[in-house]
DNA sequence: CGTGTTTTGTTTGCTACCGTACACACGGAG
DNA sequence: CTCCGTGTGTACGGTAGCAAACAAAACACG
């Protein structure tokens, strides 16, 4: 277990939540951590079901995604290294109306439903860092309806890509226009002229299915408040804690 | 202080979280909750300060608002006697990006957040309570978010008059097309014309702020799928316990 | 009773996005 | 090397909601 541990620490920490974790807790948790891959497109769990596991992506983003009547859809929040998917476990209505999807394939670790739940219900440090992640998430959420409401798609494009960038290494996203339409609620072909115009003023460049940010501070000037207003307020919920 | 109960105990049970609370919990909390006129426009907290108390709206409704910069505004989620105020304050923020508005003019009750916030802590029912409130309201803000990417107008109008008609007695609405506007976040001129469509279809009848809900089932079948989504989900997470 | 204010109704472009349809282009499989 | 499937670009008319400006009621109050 000694073993155990060694290799799967470096792997829990490059989930935020988990590296905020008491050093107790923590070693309570490693060794019922489960490794995962997740394959792009692969639904973690479906609108109305129960929650057999939560997962906190390291190397993966998972999108929160309602999916309507008439087959459309629209992005609700994502979750990536600095969180956890399956919060209505802990809230206590085990599930949700909205489905998690694998947006961007990798790695994650998971965590047994029942087990969550317990650790949850300590009401320690457990439950105020995953209470605040979840405070974090409800402004997402909100933003998401404002931007939703007033913004246009290119900006609205800008942030996605921004969202997407802050939750993986380096500069590249494997990602078809098609799949972006998707999570944005648009359709495909408004996605391509959008793209155009980002990679006209040399913001990115778009390869079929491989997006490469050429200019990320180019896309925070051209997107509107809504990401600056999300992000600020993740890092004040949740601050960094590499000092520890 | 047993005078003071039989006062308080009625108004108290028109609001459904406190209704759901055991006996026990009620008891502690009587002598503590402070009745509050609610008057129409009234900021209950605003953007980013500190909140002094949680709101139980009884006969009123409040908005959770977003404002942007350019003050353009968008409604994120709206309260009334079946909830409360203030979920950031249990949920460890303190404080939220959004706004708190009184919407529709009436009474509420509130209590000192020092005092909700060592209730909660007690980690009891109380909190498996709030947490499953916070839980449908989250529902509420992912529902908004879908709703404003995909449904007309007309339908998100609807849907408002639904959820304002459930939060009060009777079918009569105080409220002008400019602050509805200002909910929706869409164009005075606009809502006139999709009341007026409401109007000629011989669902609402329209004058000078006030709204009479003449065709209530009409509106249910002409409104999107959001509003049905979100009653299921609010009716599955806080089942109505007027047994007790 | 008349005057000012609040609320609602109407008009005229304008633009962003939609729905549909189709052309093209890259890249792997045979 | 060719074919075919998956991605991307383009074009067309249609429409919902925007911005601005203004008209017309309903009401409030001196």
């Amino acid at each position: 277990m000694e073993e155990n541990a060694i290799i799967t620490i470096p792997n829990a920490s490059k989930n935020h939540l988990l590296a905020a974790l008491p050093a107790a807790e923590l070693m309570r948790w490693l060794p019922q951590l489960e490794a995962v891959e997740m394959s792009l497109g692969q639904v973690l769990y479906e609108s109305g079901s129960a929650l057999s596991h939560v997962y906190f992506p390291t190397t993966s983003i998972v999108s929160l995604l309602y999916v309507m009547q008439n087959a459309q859809s629209a992005e609700i929040a994502v979750v990536g290294n600095e969180g956890i998917v399956g919060v209505p476990l802990f809230m206590g209505g085990e599930t949700t109306t909205s489905r998690a999807v694998v947006q961007s394939a990798g790695q994650g670790l998971r965590l047994k439903a029942q087990l969550m739940k317990d650790e949850f219900d300590r009401a320690g440090p457990v439950m105020h860092l995953l209470l605040r992640y979840t405070q974090a998430l409800i402004t997402q959420m909100a933003q998401t309806a404002v931007c939703n409401r007033h913004h246009a798609l290119d900006q609205q494009l800008c942030r996605w890509l921004l969202l997407s960038l802050d939750r993986l290494s380096g500069y590249e996203l494997v990602m078809t226009q098609e799949l972006i339409a998707n999570m944005l609620g648009v359709r495909r072909e408004g996605v391509t002229e959008a793209a155009l115009r980002l990679q006209h003023a040399g913001l990115i460049r778009y390869s079929r299915g491989r997006i490469t940010v050429l200019d990320r501070s180019g896309l925070e000037k051209r997107t509107c408040e809504c990401y600056a207003v999300v992000k600020k307020e993740y890092d004040r919920l949740l601050p960094d804690k590499t000092a520890t």
